[in-house]
DNA sequence: ATTATTTTTTAGACTTGTCTAAATTTTTAT
DNA sequence: ATAAAAATTTAGACAAGTCTAAAAAATAAT
């Protein structure tokens, strides 16, 4: 007569990143491939086809051979948790430990994969049950549930917009140092002054103070809600 | 013609668990043998021995068969780090998301391999450089310093004595629920009022206040300082 | 409708860390 | 000094995750 000591079946890292790569792909595209996972995880088609075959035992995908993968409810709820975790773990790091927004990501991604409920949960409640994360993304709840902004592009916006800063498209240290240098930030009041029709760039004000020229490359990576 | 782009050779968390065990027997024993190193790391004799081998060729510990183990510097450097990290967590955890201090070492067991030192530097600003954890035991600085308290055990005094409690000996939930229940915590001022010659068993006052009994097996968990 | 191309899967191998069982070495007891 | 016991190491195997090369399926092009 045996007596199970441990039920709850611990997900490995690499899982969580599956998942995790799984869900984020499933925002963009209705249907995942295995190439499109191999380059998001830096890694080949065969180990992710290798993969597939686990997390489908699993129950955490649908998958047939060939047909690409979607996300069952419960590898949903995984992915949001660690996106959840993720992000909560941005902020607490931008809030309460003095990092820019370029530099939490690389942290944020050994730190999310933290297993202790109560430590998330202390992290959320020392953080004020924030909403969005440093890069404007949404932090979901603890049952996945999270606000979705309805932001467009700045460079989709005609002359004389006015509008404010919401997110971030690229997500690069680079691309957010840009900013920094340029002043423009989460929240900040953009108008656009001049549409330049050679190469679309753009003049702008930042909180109606400083002008600048952008480009639209630029502009295609800032989210904005009309004001 | 190559260049080599990742000299960083990171160490897994496998091998940061066998430094640190090693370490702490070392601590108690000057030899650290094979199946001390087993029991301590709930694994088997054979897979120790392997994982020796291992950290022998990577200049972490000095090993030959049949001989036990030492650190080398590098291998306790890195040890101390670990520990640096474990204990720092495990105050945050307290100061920052009350915890109880029965409540963060498994969380601290994970925390302690995230690889950022940014992060930890930031956390011990955060906690203005704490000396000790929410154990007492003391926490090594950058680079591997730290104070070592002369403090004996509570089962050694005699009647009468006068004494600071500094830490404890058995880390279990169980013991440190046990303190806070007898409300007997670190820092407070503990007086022998009698000792039963029979069991050894104690009489003492907490604080100048609350009279209690323990038993002799519990004063010999309980470090203090003689006032 | 066949080819050619691309995508995906399989086959087989490697690494890390683990295990059991057997062999070896060291230590203890006679 | 020799035998018995204990500690340690080796041998061989396994699971997770990765890889390259080859096979199979799906898609695109003629
Ligand atoms: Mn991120
Ligand atoms: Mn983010
Ligand atoms: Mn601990
Ligand atoms: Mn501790």
């Amino acid at each position: 007569m045996y007596i199970c000591i441990k039920l709850i079946s611990m997900n490995s890292f690499t899982e969580e990143n599956y998942l995790k790569a799984i869900y984020k792909l499933l925002e963009k595209e209705s249907v995942v491939t295995t190439n499109a996972i191999a380059e998001k995880m830096n890694t080949k088609a065969a180990s992710v086809t290798d993969m597939l075959k686990k997390l489908a035992d699993k129950k955490f995908i649908n998958y047939q051979k060939y047909q690409g993968v979607s996300l069952t409810a419960k590898g949903e709820k995984v992915a949001l948790n660690i996106i959840r975790k993720h992000r909560l773990w941005e902020m607490f790091l931008v809030e309460k430990l003095n990092f820019k927004w370029d530099e939490v990501h690389d942290v944020a991604e050994q730190l999310e994969h933290i297993d202790s409920d109560k430590l998330i949960a202390q992290i959320d409640h020392f953080l004020n049950f924030p909403k969005f994360d440093p890069h404007g993304d949404p932090i979901p709840d603890a049952n996945g549930k999270f606000h979705v902004q309805k932001s467009q592009l700045l460079s989709e916006l005609k002359k004389n917009s006015v509008c404010v800063m919401t997110g971030v498209v690229d997500h690069s240290p680079a691309f957010l140092q840009y900013l920094d240098q340029a002043a423009i930030g989460l929240g900040d009041e953009i108008k656009i002054k001049d549409i330049v029709s050679f190469d679309k760039s753009l003049q702008i004000s930042v909180n109606k103070k400083n002008s600048l020229f952008i480009s639209n490359e630029v502009a295609k990576n800032i989210l904005v809600i009309i004001k």
